[in-house]
DNA sequence: ATGGTTCGGGAGTGATCGCTCCCGAATCGG
DNA sequence: CCGATTCGGGAGCGATCACTCCCGAACCAT
């Protein structure tokens, strides 16, 4: 049809995330977007509508990536599930790839600073919520399975608990508490879930 | 001296507190601060200078009521410890005792909003958090001194779980999670305490 | 009473908010 | 090559932001 787009989409939208993740969403103004994502606001806007849409975007970017990647390295299918999960709860205390710390989690943050009050919002924490319960009970029910885990443990409860334990680690991890006593607290977290049964050889 | 005050500057606080604890820092202007306390924006900064010092007057008119009270319910001087921790933790996660729910924790809001950005508010924050820690730390001890708790009890772990779990509880009753669920999570924290040693007739 | 001082209230500061409009340039299909 | 369409860019919209100034009224010490 016509004139194509001189910037990636993508690349602007993973931006914002970037921002939002940092500031959250109204600390961030529409021209700190511009700035960072080199974009006009005539251009921000056509593209993505309006500051709000742009954040449900960048939202689902966060899930798309980071969110995934933590889905990802639940994945207990060759290793001991206390070891799985140990090593992904640190890696979520330790993130910071890129250098940047006290970030914490984009879904929490957001869920604190707007809580219940936009559904849009509500909608994709709670859904980035559940697919980690989910993830955390099938890294149980397989570590049951294998015999790694007493089979009177309560997997529910322990869901429920590791899946508070790491909302209130990225908390921490956001305030800037240290890798060490993180480090305490998912250490007792995971043998909050019993002692390995005896192995019949 | 001259004319005396026509308003109570503590309730102006409270209702200061009320509003940032709902909406946050950012999401809350002076105008919503002023129709709210019923004060003109003159009065207002004549009396609280800025809207940052209001902001730390309320954390700090937070600290001095709620923190204080959940401090207060945690004393376990004459029932059993894991009854007050189940209690205390119950009470947090359902305290909306004016029907406001959804709130979460002034404090865990603010440490996720201004994270480390604001250093006169991580040091209330910290400080908050520090209470709560010590507080633990002392209900744990007491429950080990009567023998309600396991002498191979590892104290420092159990404090930062359970502290950690809080934090993770707060951010679930901001986000509207039910009460069955975070009772759930609250149980199988309790029993990550271990079994009661047998007692000694 | 009176002088000194702080009060409540309202108008108004410049800056920034989210957002729109309009332009000439660029790129497409025909 | 040309009409259609969307692009990037900049000026600028009304509203709101945090905040200030000024005024007459109210209060206290003397």
């Amino acid at each position: 049809m016509a004139r194509p787009r001189q910037f990636d989409e993508h690349d602007a939208v993973a931006s914002a995330t970037e921002l939002f993740w940092r500031r959250g969403y109204h600390a961030t103004s529409v021209r700190d977007l511009g700035d960072e994502l080199k974009l006009t606001p005539s251009s921000l806007y056509r593209t993505f509508t309006d500051k709000h849409t742009l954040f449900l975007r960048a939202l689902d970017h966060y899930r798309a990536t980071e969110s995934t990647q933590a889905y990802r390295r639940l994945d207990a299918s060759d290793r001991p599930v206390r070891e799985v999960l140990r090593e992904w709860m640190l890696w979520l205390v330790t993130c910071p790839a890129d250098g940047e710390s006290g970030r914490g989690c984009f879904v929490v943050n957001t869920a604190t600073e707007l809580g219940t009050t936009d559904t849009q919002v509500q909608e994709r924490t709670e859904a980035a919520f559940a697919v980690t319960r989910q993830a955390l009970r099938a890294v149980l029910a397989e570590g049951r399975e294998r015999g790694e885990l007493s089979t009177d443990l309560d997997i529910g409860g322990a869901v429920e608990l590791l899946f508070t334990t790491v909302l209130g680690l990225r908390v921490r991890e956001r305030a800037g508490h240290g890798l060490e006593r993180l480090t305490t607290t998912i250490d007792f977290a995971i043998r909050a879930l019993g002692a390995a049964p005896a192995q019949p050889a």
